[in-house]
DNA sequence: CGAGTCGTTGATATCTTTCAATCCCTGTGG
DNA sequence: CCACAGGGATTGAAAGATATCAACGACTCG
């Protein structure tokens, strides 16, 4: 692990520029910048083991991070990809408890890093963090669950198609496209699928025209179809498991 | 769906009972109760449905409530199970959102059910609160994890193995015993396993000395065994799935 | 240009699901 | 007191889908 402490005058500015931190008092800020750092993680840089104690309360500035749970055949279950701007560990640091996944850069990152106990002790004074980090921690909870619902989906096929239909914009269009958020082995983790099967669902929606696939860049011709999928009681509904 | 509102005498007393509110500020819970009904909902009564706004925040005095979500195949997968004390809606309704899963009573139950307006309204207002509610969802986020990673092991041994070790005793003792918290159904649907593979596994464990099944009633003969299958690379390394 | 990472494709084994029948336990009613 | 119904759990046999192993192709970076 390689963190390099950066220029202690850019935190404030930096602070200031990620909507993490928007609506969040002044004061607070000010104080937390005080135990804050900026660090610099290279790529499969650890940022976290599970099982140890969380260190820091981590901000992404920039680059990408994914947190997984590994598995007996060296393996990873990915639970979350955290982008730019996203945060990791507020749940560990309030319960001060063990943190249940590992964190690693995907790519070289920038992270801002809090003290805990400094944003422990603002969190017990001000109502505004509260709520704020409330909130962030009730969207990861939900996110959490939707993905639940994609790995509960029995058909490699239907866990696809749910993954993708996530990115459908809201007005829904039927047609809109893409670029996945990282590599398609990660992507495969997070649906609980191994890259092989995830690369032959891909090219599979593809043949059948519900899909084009231009490397990461994923345009989705018809969602309804795949919508339809997703909700199939059997696979043979339907001509979709002739190619496997 | 039935609903049958009870003395309203009882909710303020009722309150003070349930270690959930333990240390909330008295004007809070006041102001709570007046927003507060107590209902019955009986066996296989539905209490919230996917997609739907939640329209309270439930507290389970007694009984057992199911979280789920609908599968394709007529199947759910069991995201928690609620016990008499626990909670449910708080994230929901943080956020304005609408309910990830199905809330189904597992039995005859009792709750005490807080109008949502009430409730956020306090959020804002009253910082313990604010915390005590974010330790509450902190808590269920981890919870979430853990049975992610439960569900992430490639076999079906290895889940069953890992549920098992969650009910190990801290100081941790190699043999230990309990019941488990609902129908094998609805604990199979949370392992993301059909009932007839739970039974399988079980008695599989059960042949080879692991454990000891009379029922809902289990007890761990040799954890540390349990434990290993858990990070075994490969089932072939033991002999035991020969019974498959 | 070579090394390395990532993604694709193919063939095979195997484990879980599925469908079905049976068993067990509990509560109920004659 | 016993018979019976119903839900839940168990067990068996079969089929199918995904993981696994392996090889290859594409692309990037030094």
């Amino acid at each position: 692990m390689t963190k390099l402490p950066l220029s202690f005058a850019l935190i404030p500015e930096t602070m200031s520029r990620l909507a993490y931190f928007d609506g969040w008092p002044t004061e607070v800020l000010d104080r937390l910048a005080l135990g804050a750092k900026l660090i610099s993680v290279p790529k499969n840089g650890v940022l976290a083991s599970k099982g140890e104690v969380l260190d820091h309360l981590y901000v992404l500035v920039s680059g990408l991070v994914r947190l997984y749970i590994p598995l007996p055949n060296n393996m990873e279950r990915v639970v979350a990809l955290v982008h730019q701007g996203d945060s990791l560990g507020e749940s560990c640091l309030v319960l001060n408890e063990a943190c249940p996944f590992h964190a690693v850069a995907c790519k070289d990152s920038h992270l801002l890093a809090i003290d805990p106990m400094v944003y422990r002790r603002e969190l017990g004074r001000d109502s505004v963090l509260a709520g704020k980090t409330l909130e962030r921690v009730s969207r990861r909870l939900m996110e959490t669950l939707r993905d639940t619902e994609i790995c509960a989906q029995r058909s490699s096929v239907q866990r696809v198609a749910c993954y993708l239909m996530r990115y459908q914009p809201t007005p829904k269009t039927t047609a809109f496209k893409f670029q996945l958020p990282a590599r398609k082995q990660d992507i495969a983790a997070k649906l609980g699928l191994t890259q092989e099967t995830l690369s032959r669902v891909l090219s599979f929606l593809d043949k059948q025209g519900l899909i084009q696939m231009h490397g990461a860049q994923i345009s989705i011709e018809d969602g309804t179809k795949l919508t339809e999928i997703t909700s199939m009681r059997d696979p043979k509904e339907s001509e979709q498991n002739v190619a496997f």
